[in-house]
DNA sequence: GCCAGGCGTCGAAGCGCTTCGACGGAGGAC
DNA sequence: GTCCTCCGTCGAAGCGCTTCGACGCCTGGC
């Protein structure tokens, strides 16, 4: 293994000139750069990262804590994961994966033995047990995801609860006066985890506002659970004319299955949903959509993090805006 | 931050005590082994993890390479990468999470810095051009998919020839004389990715074995692709009765085309697919299929690292055997 | 009763890097 | 010309842990 003395001798130099030239943390004069950097070439030099962590006290390392339980779509969990690999790498650091099930256990052990420099915790619900432990945690954390009470943490998500109110909002300015929210599967809202609840709040908000008659419906993300609902729908609120669905799985199963009962979209039913804009054009209507931005968000978490690593002071919240795309799916009442 | 000497000191011994106590690389008494485990606990001791990569020369990490490219299907990656997550935790380790994208020069970085233990590769390709770097490198990898040459490298994976193979069995023994594979995207040919050519080869060479008529079509992974391929067996294949559909997003699809186009399942046409059982399951008809064990394999592929890492020879090529679950999807000819 | 051998423990020497203080020399201010 | 400053570099001291050799003591064999 060539080692940091090795680059020295080559480069006839120090090794603390080897590593100041490394890490631009004091002047170093061109020709020497230059030299140190030819020796590293010539020998192959990698710093160990072992040693580098125990020096420095930075393991270049992030946490990430992904989600794998029941109800969670993971085609968005890998795209968060993706973007929070390839942002991290453009800061020099490594994603370290835990998951779920670790728990709290895990957080601290990662935290306490300075694998990791800070964290990024996915799948945060309304009264997450996590919170107090990242708050105790001397390292840097960020959550994607609102818990209720986000003191002293950092949280970053899409805006769900505006997502709700401009998918109704949407919905209203075409002229229609009966919305039905298709959720996620019942267990979501039992665990109250968060970005599901904000979205019934701004979808049951809008509605109100605006005068609609409303009702949200948890959904299975089995085409079956979807037909079971549609079903539902047809028989419980004959008037219904618009539709937000946030359960990527069911999207198209629930379109199928309105067509089969009879109802033609856009023609009789406008059908809203927040989800992948690949999702959203994949299906035979393609969607009008509010995308989940996944890999801004996981962007995002990385820079809010390597700022909090920097010592500078961050928002504790980050809302970003829903953006919503028309597509065939919606259409005006009565048209 | 508490460290070894402050626990040997609390406990009353020299700090190698404290260390023997915790690896057992040493005989330590009884009484000893108590009062340094108390001192632990009592002081919320954590060893440094830098510190112990350095001193010891292990990191206690595995690289992941996680494949992100179109075609694949992400939920099975994604069950790789927990299996692999839960497994090393088993064994005390912790799992790096890296890209496709980042390539060889990412491996070689996490190899040569000493960040990572051992290697774990996904999504291996016929050609793969990482593997004379795997070769190269002085850490243990293990690959999850058959290269063209693997000499000198250690392969785990499901036996997809084999796959392709029951699933043409299983239809011929019913009778089928005329069958066809829908397959992955044509990207994926086109890369030579190995687990989808091996299935292609069990299948040809099954249905030639039982003097059946077969083809293979790749499918694009949406619902058009599915309606595409199908309506094309119909017209160019009239007397197909038997199909092996490996691509899973397309399954469900494929068979609703089929039902559209008038032809019933298992009635007129049998399926089988080889993808996951929950899949399987969950399509209106159940499909006969043969699962890829996801969990297995990412298991055995930790376990494998682990002896290697121990200094104990594993087997070169390890394949798991097809195990197929019949369903309601396949039926006898003529019945 | 004496010596060999093993068990249990200690001390010290690193592992490879970063960082702090120091220092020589060059340049600017007066 | 002198003094001060700042730039660029060096040497040494750790970072917290593992591990190797050494050593004392207890046991057992004869």
């Amino acid at each position: 293994m060539v080692k940091i003395t090795d680059v020295a001798r080559h480069a006839g130099v120090s090794p603390s000139t080897v590593s100041y030239a490394l890490s631009g943390k004091r002047p170093i004069s061109e020709e020497t750069r230059q030299r140190v950097e030819a020796a590293i070439r010539e020998l192959g030099y990698r710093p160990h990262a072992g040693a580098r962590a125990l020096a420095s006290s930075r393991s270049n390392v992030l946490a990430l804590v992904v989600p794998l339980r029941a109800g969670i779509h993971v085609p968005v969990v890998m795209q968060f994961a993706v973007s929070v690999v390839t942002t991290a790498r453009r800061y020099d650091h490594d994603v370290l994966l835990l998951t779920q099930e670790e728990g709290e256990d895990g957080l601290r052990r990662v935290a306490d033995t300075a694998l990791v420099d800070a964290l990024i915790v996915m799948d945060v619900q309304l009264h997450d047990p996590r919170l107090p432990l990242l708050r105790s945690l001397e390292r840097p954390s960020v959550m994607i995801g609102f818990p209720a009470e986000a003191d002293g943490l950092t949280c970053i998500d899409l805006d769900f609860k505006a997502a709700g109110e401009a998918c109704v909002e949407h919905l209203a300015r075409l002229g229609h006066r009966v919305v039905a929210l298709v959720g996620s599967p019942p267990e979501v809202y039992v665990r109250q985890t968060a970005f599901a609840q904000r979205v019934v709040q701004g979808f049951t908000a809008a509605a109100d506002r605006g005068g609609l008659s409303s009702s949200v419906h948890p959904c299975e993300a089995t085409p079956a659970g979807a037909r079971l609902v549609a079903e539902q729908l047809l028989r419980e609120q004959p008037a219904l004319t618009g539709v937000v669905v946030h359960n990527e799985p069911v999207l198209e199963p629930l379109i199928d299955a309105f067509e089969q009962l009879g109802l033609r979209v856009p023609g009789d039913l406008s059908v809203t949903a927040i989800c992948p804009d690949e999702l959203a054009e994949s299906v035979r209507v393609p969607v009008t959509s509010v995308p989940l931005p996944s890999a801004e968000v996981g962007e995002r978490a990385v820079q809010l993090l390597m700022k909090k690593l920097g010592g500078s002071a961050v928002p504790e919240a980050t809302l970003l805006p829903p953006r919503m795309t028309e597509r065939a799916s919606t259409a005006p009442r009565d048209a």
